[in-house]
DNA sequence: ATTGCTGCAAACCTTTTGCAAGAAT
DNA sequence: ATTCTTGCAAAAGGTTTGCAGCAAT
């Protein structure tokens, strides 16, 4: 169920494992993911990465990013109507997206516990942990609100 | 936190005390919504309406559908990259997305409760029960999975 | 020498928006 | 008469795809 952390070079030599070549682009993909232990857009990787490679272009991004995806290095979430953020896999966890500000928190898979073992039991599903989302409004946005 | 069901007549009736205007396309498009149980895409929407009016046009749905939405009438919810898929607000529940299939599960709110409460306790977060969606696979994916 | 990867540009899909004409009040 | 709504068409935003050339193996 997921690494405990990935390195570039346990990626790097995954990839090349699975018969993928390594080029410019993908090792400043990972680099950044690596790197930025955020959920990211594809914008924002593709941003990450020009600064390495200029030349790199977002359809390459998503390319690569299903690449790692398959390989079970990346995985990706869809908040809302918004672009799909993209991470390392890594320790399991949820996440909050507040409809109104937009920010998104992670939150420990153990929360989700119970609701993943109820779901089993009673509906024969098995939740994906990784693309747990959750909206609703944050504290903030919520006080914000009271007083207007 | 929901009715428990509304008629056609109702939603009309909260339409035009909110100072919206009752047209041919608004009342077709409330009649799908009552008729159809399920979750349905704005474009099955527009197709349904345009069974009774034919020059409806998405625009006019997606906008109908707002309207609505802002009056409570209507929820939304994004199960994954495809389309939004809209309902009538009513008993809350929470949505199991198969990632292999795409089969929507409903399921009701209470398994949800535990992780409303640590996530409010916790993160002061308020989570909108209507837009809970859950993905992972579901059992017959699962089977069918095991057979291969 | 293979053949996987790339950038580019264009296509795609869902949703939103501008606008002038039309319709509900 | 007012002004809310509509249809159309175009735009927008995110993602995917076709293709010919480039590059990793």
């Amino acid at each position: 169920m997921g690494e405990e952390t990935w390195s570039i070079d346990d990626i790097l030599a995954t990839l090349r494992t699975s018969g993928g070549r390594i080029t410019a682009t993908k090792r400043a993909l990972v680099q950044a993911l690596v790197e930025t232990r955020e959920h990211v857009t594809a914008e924002a990787l593709t941003a990450a990465v020009q600064i390495h490679a200029p030349e790199a272009s977002p359809s390459t991004i998503y390319r690569n990013l299903e690449e790692l995806e398959q390989l079970g290095i990346v995985v990706h979430a869809h908040l809302g109507r918004a672009a799909a953020v993209y991470h390392l896999a890594g320790p399991v966890h949820g996440h909050l997206l507040c409809s109104r500000c937009g920010v998104t928190l992670e939150v420990p898979s153990t929360l989700f516990e119970p609701l993943v073992h109820a779901v089993r039991r009673d509906f024969d599903f098995d939740v994906d942990r990784h693309h747990l989302a959750i909206s609703g409004v944050c504290g903030s946005c919520r006080d914000a609100e009271l007083h207007s």
